[in-house]
DNA sequence: AGCTTAATATATCAGATTGATATATTATAC
DNA sequence: GTATAATATATCAATCTGATATATTAAGCT
């Protein structure tokens, strides 16, 4: 019970607000999940198929389309399942930054290499912030048209936030490491 | 050449300052790195194993111990091998918060749900800061000592200020929740 | 001394996940 | 007309976690 496949949870999530194809499903994980959560096709399709095994969403072709498509739909039993776990407690709230580990071990490898990397690293963070900006104005504009939207919003602030003290630490890390 | 399992990499940046036992090693993660990176014993045995067939890290018994003791240590290779990653660029920070996961998906199961992520993800926080700025103090205190400290400095400082702007995000999503 | 619990120490494995690769179709741009 | 990008699904080796097993030694208590 305590152990439910994260990836079981998402795509139950995700179904949730709308069906979905499993490569819609990996595009939305791809943009707005993206920063605190991400999956592979290959858990999405098993995982997918698995969930129609289990009676927790149906699977049916689209016939409209000329594509080989698969449109999945959560069932009153996913959406149990769904709320079920979300009362849970959380298991693992996990950061795995290469970054930090190669600075860590800094020593071996010099200044310079350092330098390298914590700029590398406040770049990537000021191409993904506006990002996150433009869905915080977004999202505040649509506030009210959707109970889900508060809590889309609770997360993108969280990035916002840890983004821009992100950016503080790059310049401080900078200093410290020229002066120190 | 581009991918070099990481937990070898972790396990020779800790041999690089030190010869440790598998057990030290993982005490070490738990502690230290804990905030940044994880393994588990899983996958460190096997992998130093490993180090020592592919010429990077010798094993030892420990004599003086009466304990089943396997002392590693770094080779030259290795540290050839941890330099060159080390001058790599970095292929992957990842964030993955099962609490943002669960509030995203928090209009399945309101308001009262979220709020008790949001305390407990507070109080986790809360809990783990005032180890990052006991580590901080210390590290200040010998920075001078080893050219390693530094480095050391740059992880935690990372680790203080994020967290403060969890504890910040904290109060601000609970306040968005009440009054949204 | 004797007993219990915590800490030290290594090993293994099922299950979960990634990252890469393969394959094919349809829409778009030039 | 044709090259390229986007849509769509599937599969798999390699990796890693979390759990479990096993055994020894140190520390605390009475």
């Amino acid at each position: 019970m305590a152990n439910e496949k994260k990836i079981d949870c998402v795509l139950l999530g995700l179904l949730s607000h709308e069906e979905l194809t499993g490569y819609e499903i990996k595009k939305r994980m791809d943009t707005t999940l993206n920063f605190f959560w991400s999956a592979s096709y290959g858990s999405i399709y098993p995982a997918l198929n698995d969930l129609v095994n289990r009676g927790l969403a149906t699977k049916r072709e689209d016939t409209n389309s000329k594509r080989n498509k698969q449109i999945y739909t959560i069932t009153e039993n996913g959406r149990d399942y769904l709320k079920k776990w979300l009362s849970l407690p959380v298991e693992k709230d996990e950061l795995r930054y290469e970054t930090l580990l190669k600075l860590f071990f800094g020593s071996e490898s010099g200044e310079e290499q350092a330098l390298i990397h914590i700029e590398a690293f406040e770049k990537k963070i000021q191409e993904a912030l506006p990002y996150l900006l433009h869905a915080e104005t977004i999202l505040n504009k649509v506030l009210n048209e959707d109970a889900a939207h508060k809590y889309y919003l609770l997360t993108v602030e969280f990035g916002i936030k840890t983004y821009q003290t992100y950016l503080e630490w790059c310049r401080e890390a900078k200093k410290l490491l020229a002066g120190g």
